[in-house]
DNA sequence: GGCGGTCTGTGCGACAACGAACATATCAAA
DNA sequence: TTTGATATGTTCGTTGTCGCACAGACCGCC
């Protein structure tokens, strides 16, 4: 494979790298595919890798009473996943899996932590990523408590095409409910209506979007905190 | 006021440092007291002091839609308040304030970040802690979808007899709602049945827990989770 | 001993989401 | 072109919580 070189900054947490600290980073990545439903890490399970997604995007899950999921967080091009390990513990605290397809820069756990240690910017760009991964999560369990499934999906789908960088891609009610810790008729009901309203298209799990700024009118507050939170922090 | 000696191991983050860290740490500390109802942070201030409380407990809460509320941690002698500072980023992401009167130790932030550099010991325990309240924040946002007022109400008991070190303790079902984002008239069905269950007693705020492994049984196991991930992590 | 504030209990209709079951629609491969 | 798998749509009765309103209980204070 050739070295990531374009494929560089199109990741958002190494873009901000000074030059030479990015340049050291890369040459110590590989880029690999990000495959659709593949499961990424185990909670309690060690990390074999760092995950810089440069497009496609991970979905992180919590399980209760096996059986019940909740997405709590989403990872694209503006995150990492293994984000713990800045914390000292190679252990996945969540599932993650892909949810859309697409390319990830990795690199294996042990340079990831030689690389920590030597580039106090990696450090500090990684502290407040998980600050801000901190604060979404927090926002994230009030947003599902207090909102209902139609404005929660309208915010999981402006997520999700931010991460996508694309206003199509593919997930089905059946997934979605999963991510939204709903039925998979509650998904059908919220996304008819969201169609009904042209803000959306969709078949048989390709899901276009057709009005960005009337599916944030009809999302709830979270997405636009959420984005604030990320701006404030790492902007 | 006299220097912290005995309260010294009663938080257990400090507790656990080596001998020559704590008693450096605690030579920068000084106790206060902790007074029911005070706030001790508001989103995106910063903080002047970090907290380590030895009695007492501190409730962090998010707030959406300017009005609805949702506890998503409680820190008591396990834990301390300002953890996001070892992240290099000094605002709070929560509000806090004082559930359970008690004390506390302080340190102002600029002496906690000398302290910080000085002891990788402190380095490393206060990095686990922020790894298991992460953990426990996801678990957090899985219980208040999935599971019912009345367990998600034993669970906060059995969190905050722990915290309190005792099975008695001050808060009305009106401060009850806030914390689980629900009407008071909610928490007040909730615990008429726990009181009827004889788990439990109370009159005009004062809780008392009259049979722990019953109420351990109508709780969720988000309870359990939450203490074995401290253990696993922390122990 | 009465009064005002706080805390708790109850009753009402409304609604979002539930579980379960079944009906249609669409695509892909035999 | 049928067949089977996948995806979406609809219905029905149930449950948990909501918002609102009001009634009682208890406490401290004048």
């Amino acid at each position: 494979m050739p070295p990531a070189t374009t494929a560089t900054t199109a990741n958002r947490l190494l873009a901000s790298l000074p030059k030479r600290d990015r340049q050291r980073f890369l040459a110590g990545c590989e880029p690999i595919k990000l495959v659709f439903t593949e499961i990424m890490a185990e909670p309690g399970e060690p990390f074999r890798h760092v995950h810089f997604p440069t497009d496609g995007f991970i979905s992180l899950t919590t399980v209760v009473d096996d059986g019940a999921t909740l997405e709590v967080g989403l990872i694209g091009n503006e995150g990492m996943l293994g984000i713990s390990l800045i914390l000292g513990v190679n252990a996945s605290p969540l599932h993650a899996l892909v949810q859309g397809e697409g390319t990830a820069l990795r690199m294996d756990v042990a340079r990831f932590r030689r690389e920590l240690e030597q580039s106090p910017a990696l450090q500090q760009v990684l502290k407040r990523y998980l600050y801000v991964f901190l604060s979404q999560l927090a926002q994230t369990a009030a947003c599902t408590r207090f909102h209902v499934v139609e404005a929660r999906l309208a915010r999981w789908l402006l997520m999700t095409e931010d991460r996508a960088h694309s206003g199509q891609f593919h997930v089905t009610h059946e997934f979605l409910a999963y991510m939204l810790g709903v039925r998979r008729v509650g998904v059908t009901k919220a996304a008819t209506s969201l169609q009904q309203l042209k803000l959306i298209r969709y078949s048989r799990g390709d899901i276009t979007i057709l009005d960005r700024r009337g599916l944030e009118a009809a999302s709830c507050g979270c997405y636009e905190a959420d984005k604030a939170t990320y701006d404030r922090i790492m902007g």
